[in-house]
DNA sequence: CTGGGGAAGGGGCCC
DNA sequence: GGGGCCCCTTCCCCA
């Protein structure tokens, strides 16, 4: 006969030992404040002290004392309340700390939770975007983000619903089910993101190879291995119960004793000579130094696309990307003949305008293709404009809102408009061109 | 089939 | 922290 209660009575018993320095045998030094806490229970839950209390296992008499630098003492904190609680206080600011320190702690529940957390948030941003025609959502991402989301887990289970509750409308939510598998909120965008995710790591997988090697992490991890890591990434965090044989991979990719001297600057000893903070994507090995990098490299994980162009509707996963393309394909900024790459002022080309792309044409070329009698407006057209601050309800100008009043041919069949623009600024420009402007 | 060019996308880093 | 620029690689299209 089991009783069900024991178990949560039992690490209830743990965590009042813990807050009341009884029975402590392990001392974590987390920026100068120290954490009380039992071998047995760290032991149990991560797989970087299991490790690392193996190795000190001889010497039991001493507490053991371990330092790091990699994450705030705030973040530990949420740690060790979930290792002892099964309890995860997840907010927007603190997740991605809270799911690196986890990744470096090997503590694969966490990450799994931390990872469900952003999905979830993300979608809920796509949500709101959907809602409200938002052309920008970063705002709306940070209002999903922040919301607080307690996870809870384990022993609550049993009193807890069967069901997840995760919705934009609601400010904390319980993960219920004996085990997290049991969280099965997956919205169908997200999976499309996870579709996606899979795409993109298919691609990173490969580019990784050729790129990351200035990390001094091993340089010869076999295939094998980063592909189950991205299998990891891409498969539904619900699946997190992971054999032995992908902890032991997990480690020996991401375990900073193997070499990963790059990586967060956490022993047993401190290494002052190391970058203080490190930023790891729980996803892959990419490791970055600010937080707002790895806000930014996670989208090439979760697929969230943010910005959309309002000419064509691609989506963009970086504003500067959005920005590059919108120059390049809706304003023809380059003073460069498309078709026989001469360099082309406001005397010596125009712009053509085929649908919503642009481009310029040298009045030889514009000849040759036979549209030379076209009259042109020199005032009519205002190029496309890209959105700029303070402007974001109606962000995008086209060329249609003044329709009336412009001046341009339109070659019915092709859907071609030349029009000539103001090179003025083009021309200051000009002299600042760089090779790698496109 | 192949090479070249354009576009996309990721990382580093400065402001 | 966000915006933006630069550099680089990869993918895709086309001649």
């Amino acid at each position: 006969m089991e009783i069900s209660s024991h178990q949560f009575h039992l690490l209830q018993q743990l965590n009042e030992q813990r807050r009341q320095d009884l029975f402590c045998d392990c001392n974590i030094l987390v920026e100068g404040k120290v954490f009380k806490a039992h071998r047995n229970v760290l032991f149990a839950s991560s797989g970087y002290f299991k490790m690392l209390l193996s190795q000190s296992s001889k010497e039991t008499s001493q507490p053991t004392t371990a330092t790091f630098q990699a994450f705030s003492p705030d973040t530990f904190t949420v740690i060790l309340d979930f290792v002892y609680s099964g309890k995860l206080s997840l907010t927007g600011q603190n997740v991605i700390e809270v799911m690196s320190a986890a990744s470096y702690l090997q503590m694969t529940d966490v990450i799994s939770v931390c990872k469900t957390f952003i999905k979830s948030s993300l979608d809920i941003s796509e949500k709101e975007k959907d809602r409200y025609f938002s052309l920008s959502d970063k705002d709306v991402n940070s209002n999903g983000v922040d919301r607080s989301c307690l996870y809870g887990a384990g022993w609550r289970a049993e009193s807890s619903p069967p069901h997840s509750h995760l919705s934009p409308d609601q400010g904390t939510c319980m993960m219920g089910g004996n085990t997290w598998s049991n969280f099965s909120y997956y919205p169908t965008s997200q999976r499309n993101a996870q579709q996606q995710l899979s795409k993109h790591e298919q691609r990173q997988d490969s580019v990784k190879k050729s790129r990351h090697l200035g990390l001094q992490q091993p340089s010869d991890i076999p295939h094998y291995k980063s592909s189950k890591l991205e299998d990891r990434a891409a498969e539904p965090a619900g699946h997190i119960a992971q054999s032995e044989e992908q902890v032991q991979i997990e480690t020996e990719v991401e375990s900073p004793h193997v070499g990963y001297q790059y990586g967060q600057g956490s022993d047993v000893i401190p290494r002052n000579d190391l970058p203080r903070m490190r930023f790891k994507c729980p996803f892959c090995t990419h490791v970055v130094k600010r937080k707002a990098d790895l806000k930014r490299h996670l989208r090439c994980h979760t697929g969230e696309r943010p910005y959309p162009c309002e000419a064509c509707g691609k989506r963009f996963s970086r504003l500067d990307h959005l920005s590059s393309h919108f120059r390049t394909i809706h304003q023809a900024c380059k003073p460069i003949c498309r078709k026989c790459k001469r360099h082309v002022t406001e005397l010596t080309g125009q712009v053509v305008q085929e649908g919503t792309r642009r481009y310029r044409l040298c009045n030889e070329c514009l000849a040759e293709a036979g549209i030379d009698s076209i009259r042109i407006d020199l005032e009519a057209e205002a190029p496309l404009e890209f959105p700029q601050d303070g402007d974001k309800d109606s962000r995008w100008h086209y060329g249609e809102d003044n329709r009336s009043d412009v001046e341009i041919v339109e070659d019915a069949s092709t859907d071609l408009v030349i029009q000539q623009v103001d090179d003025s600024e083009d021309e200051a420009d000009e002299k600042e061109v760089k090779p790698n402007i496109r």
